[in-house]
DNA sequence: CCCCCCCC
């Protein structure tokens, strides 16, 4: 039995579609009470319902606890069941804050500020949210959350150095950037987690597709700015994630910079790869997933792959991973993104204990193109309709033409559908009965058996249209099941057995690779369209290339 | 004023 001590909302976040509640939750079981508590995202519907309020006793029925930087023990409440409600109970005891030294104080709570005046300087501090481009005379009193490496850049339209650092106080968040002078002047003097009045930037609309930061617009350092250090406020965030749910990433548009969260269900090996401009490169592709029960590849680059260690399933969060649509939606660390293994953010406690307790054994759908489907006869290709075989017209040409159809057998010509043939392993050719001996007039022999081979005319349709196929021996064995050598001892001997096996091949669906070429045939030119392909029919993968054709028709 | 960030 536990107490609900305390329990109130400390802070909302908000994205496009979500809002996240991270509730400060104090648990007692009447001697001692503990702080670093954290409440499963399923079970706040039970705090906003008011079924679960301050001072109700709980049974704990289920719940992880999670060491973070060594010394501090994180539980996550995953179920519980109310016993009995605050308002119906009193604080049982006298508890006293559980000190381990793995206890540590919660974050004050926020209190944003408003113009307000710094005694000290008598300068009026503005919210980094209420900066515009068409407002000069301000100061900021900001945090730096991050700092890039100082970077070269030479284009057409000139050349320079540049760097840039993340800023945030208690509104908001915004990007700097520091070009040539301005970073001689100010790399050196802005420190990640250090406190600075900043003013006389100039603002200007930013491109999100270069930033996760949530804000319209950016800054530029210029040669009138002003960066002063400041004590350490203690109220001033530390980091700021604007995460998108991996089951979201697919509605975000491509080149857009997010923020992700996700356990590493899979990390392949480094592979080294050649890039188009010819220089080698190191990648490793691991896999993400959230309590949205989706997946998302997300490819590491450089160092960050060589050095990644994806066994035990760690937490990963990326701020600013850029989305890609390579085969539905991926995600790459690219320069300007920081990668974070098992950071102490809550979003990271939450997903640990839903993964060990349950994401684990969860089926789950990656929202990424499995390596294995692209090159495969189901993903990739040359893919056409039935009805383009001819408004193409297909196999014209001197060489034959290759593509793909999704197709269903409707009608199998039973007549001539195999034969008999030489049993010489390279040799297909026609052998003539001789009654009881076959001769083959290619091998120039005359064996005392022979073997079956099938030459299969079917009638295929699509949404489209029709069209006869061929299958030879391999693809007409696929689609019949069973082998020539079967079908040819039941035609024999088991009538019945013999049309059943080819009516069960009838509107069977399939991924065809065909071959389409002109050949004269009695001095009349017809084209022939031959299986060389089948593949039982993939619906999952289907729809996810119907669903990357519909993506690149809406990017026209 | 960068904004390249790689490959299938």
């Amino acid at each position: 039995m536990m107490i609900f001590l305390q329990i109130r909302l400390f802070a909302t976040v908000k994205t496009h579609q979500h809002r996240f509640f991270k509730w400060l939750i104090v648990l007692s079981d009447g001697i001692h009470a503990y702080s670093s508590v954290m409440l499963a995202t399923q079970l706040n519907q039970r705090v906003t319902s008011g079924e679960l309020d301050a001072k109700a006793i709980i049974k704990l029925n289920n719940y992880t606890c999670n060491i973070v930087q060594e010394t501090r023990k994180v539980l996550v409440i995953l179920d519980l069941t109310v016993l009995t409600c605050g308002s119906e109970t009193d604080i049982i005891g006298q508890p006293k804050p559980y000190n381990d030294q793995s206890v540590t104080n919660p974050r004050p709570t926020i209190h944003p500020q408003q113009n307000l005046v710094d005694k000290s300087e008598n300068r009026i501090v503005f919210p980094i949210s209420s900066l515009t481009p068409y407002q000069n005379r301000w100061t900021i009193r900001t945090r730096v959350t991050s700092k890039s490496e100082i970077r070269k850049w030479s284009n057409s339209r000139g050349e320079g150095k540049l760097f840039s650092v993340d800023l945030i106080d208690e509104s908001g968040e915004i990007r700097a950037t520091a070009f040539r002078d301005q970073v001689e002047k100010f790399y050196d003097v802005l420190e990640v987690n250090k406190v600075y009045y900043i003013s006389r930037c100039s603002i200007k609309t930013a491109n999100k597709n270069f930033t996760s930061i949530k804000n319209d617009y950016e800054m530029t350092f210029t040669n009138e700015t002003a960066v002063e250090p400041c004590d350490d406020i203690a109220s001033l965030p530390k980091v700021s994630f604007n995460f998108v749910r991996i089951g979201d990433i697919e509605n975000q548009p491509a080149e857009r910079m997010i923020d992700v969260v996700g356990v590493v269900k899979s990390a392949d090996d480094v592979v080294t790869i050649n890039t188009k401009s010819n220089r080698q490169v190191n990648k490793r592709d691991i896999e993400l997933v959230d309590d949205s029960g989706k997946v998302v590849r997300l490819t590491l680059w450089g160092t960050n792959a060589e050095e990644f260690d994806g066994s035990q399933f760690p937490v990963v969060a990326v701020r600013g991973a850029r989305v890609t649509e390579f085969g539905g939606r991926s995600l790459s660390v690219v320069g300007s993104s920081q990668l974070m293994t098992n950071p102490d953010i809550p979003e990271a406690h939450i997903l640990r204990g839903w993964f060990d307790v349950q994401g684990k054994d969860q089926e789950l759908v990656s929202i990424s193109t499995k390596r294995g489907d692209i090159g495969s006869p189901g993903f990739s290709g040359n893919w056409k309709n039935i009805s383009d075989i001819h408004g193409e017209n297909l196999g014209q040409q001197e060489k034959a033409d290759y593509f793909n159809l999704k197709a269903t057998i409707i009608y199998i010509r039973k007549e001539n559908l195999m034969y008999k043939a030489c049993p010489k392993e390279d040799c297909n050719k026609k052998v003539i009965d001789q009654g009881g001996s076959y001769r083959c007039e290619k091998c120039n022999q005359t064996f005392p058996d022979f073997k079956y081979r099938l030459m299969i005319s079917a009638s295929i349709v699509d949404s489209t249209g029709s069209n006869w196929l061929t299958f030879f021996q391999e693809t007409g064995e696929a689609m019949l099941k069973c082998t020539a050598q079967q079908l040819g001892a039941w035609k024999e001997n088991d009538e019945s057995k013999y049309e059943h096996t080819i009516n069960e091949a009838l509107f069977q669906s399939y991924i065809l690779k065909v071959r389409a070429k002109m050949e004269s045939f009695n001095d009349e030119n017809r084209l022939k369209c031959s299986c060389v392909n089948l593949t039982p029919m993939d619906y999952v993968q289907q729809s996810r290339r119907l669903l990357e054709g519909i993506r690149r028709m809406q990017m026209v």
